[in-house]
DNA sequence: CCCATTTTTTATCATTTGTAAAATGCAGAA
DNA sequence: TTCTGCATTTTACAAATGATAAAAAATGGG
């Protein structure tokens, strides 16, 4: 997924000021297992998945949750250190290796104050993250467990190829062991 | 509260800035149960609440849902209608008469497109509500009903005085029997 | 390929939460 | 005040989910 196309995706943008941005990115390849971003870190960067898949967790009196997952064309970011410049909650870890395009959050910033198309570009992406969040949160108050795993099955059925279940289980926001009985209540 | 007070709380504006986004809001009073917004209708409209409390719900399979309450300060929109103007999930009831500053979406596009101050507002409008939202997403994912209701508690005690249990209920996520339950536990 | 480790599945039992129905409390209308 | 309609609480029982342990399967390193 090229770096234009994620752009784009989020609203389209006049040339110059897609080069702009292109201008403040950086191409980096992580290796598996790679952790991009560390809880109460205040975090510098964002990225964008050109190829891989990284997780999102936080840990809690000693559990550890997921609670995303992200793949080619989306935005990785610490989504507290992006809007209150503060440490966040989440630590990101690559789970495959990954080719990532990486912008410093001052360089975007600077630009927000200097271009009216990307400061509607980025309210635009935040806009639609906000969507997505606030579908997962109706999602989960609306369905039971085995609802969720069969609408992400569904969904994304290559998650489950390139996930291991432990994860996907801790992001339906049940233990292992749940989401074997639901899998085996499917067949 | 104050149009200015809440504009400002979301990012501060030039004095410009915020005239403009003034001369497109409209101080309207609406009564106890009033329904603001119906799911399925792409609403046209956004609301700042000066006075009065308000709950957004969706209905799903003969359940319904409340999912937010919004009071003084706080904006009120239809989230789908607002960022992809297309009808939404949610209805919105007001649970008390309310005093609502109102301004059409369509003015405020327009703004955004003209003015980098108010675009960059629409930004971080979007993202404070982004990291509202995710804080509820993770809290309901690492905390138990009971938990998740002593800290409703704890951080806004004077809601439970203006809302009642049923929704509250709703809102964790929990039945009114299961919150009854909780609420007896504690004493 | 084999071994060690991790992940997934299966089984059992305890706990939480939901459903339904009845009892209680509360506020407004007659 | 009394009646009536809701909201809330309580109770009993059912269903879903969690905790734990152990077996089975998959994975990765040497």
């Amino acid at each position: 997924m090229d770096l234009y196309q994620a752009l784009d995706d989020i609203c389209l943008l006049p040339e110059t000021s897609r080069r702009r941005l292109r201008e403040i990115s950086n191409l980096r390849s992580f290796h598996k297992g790679y952790i991009l971003m560390k809880a109460g870190r205040v975090e510098t960067f964002l990225y964008f998945i050109k190829k891989g898949i990284v997780r999102a967790y936080s840990c809690q009196q000693d559990t550890e949750i997921t609670f995303w997952f992200g793949k080619e064309g989306e935005a990785v970011l610490s989504m507290r250190s992006y809007v209150e410049d503060k440490g966040g909650y989440e630590n990101i870890e690559l789970l495959e290796a990954c080719d990532l395009y990486e912008i410093r959050l001052a360089d975007l910033r600077r630009l927000f104050g200097e271009d009216i198309h990307i400061a509607n570009w980025g309210r635009r992406f935040a806009e639609k993250e906000l969507i997505k969040t606030e579908e997962r949160l109706i999602s989960r108050q609306f369905r039971t467990a085995s609802e969720r795993y069969q609408s992400l099955l569904k969904d994304d059925p290559g998650l489950l190829q390139r996930v291991q279940l432990g994860y996907i289980a801790s992001f339906l926001g049940i233990t292992r062991v749940s989401l074997s009985r639901i899998r085996a209540e499917v067949r």
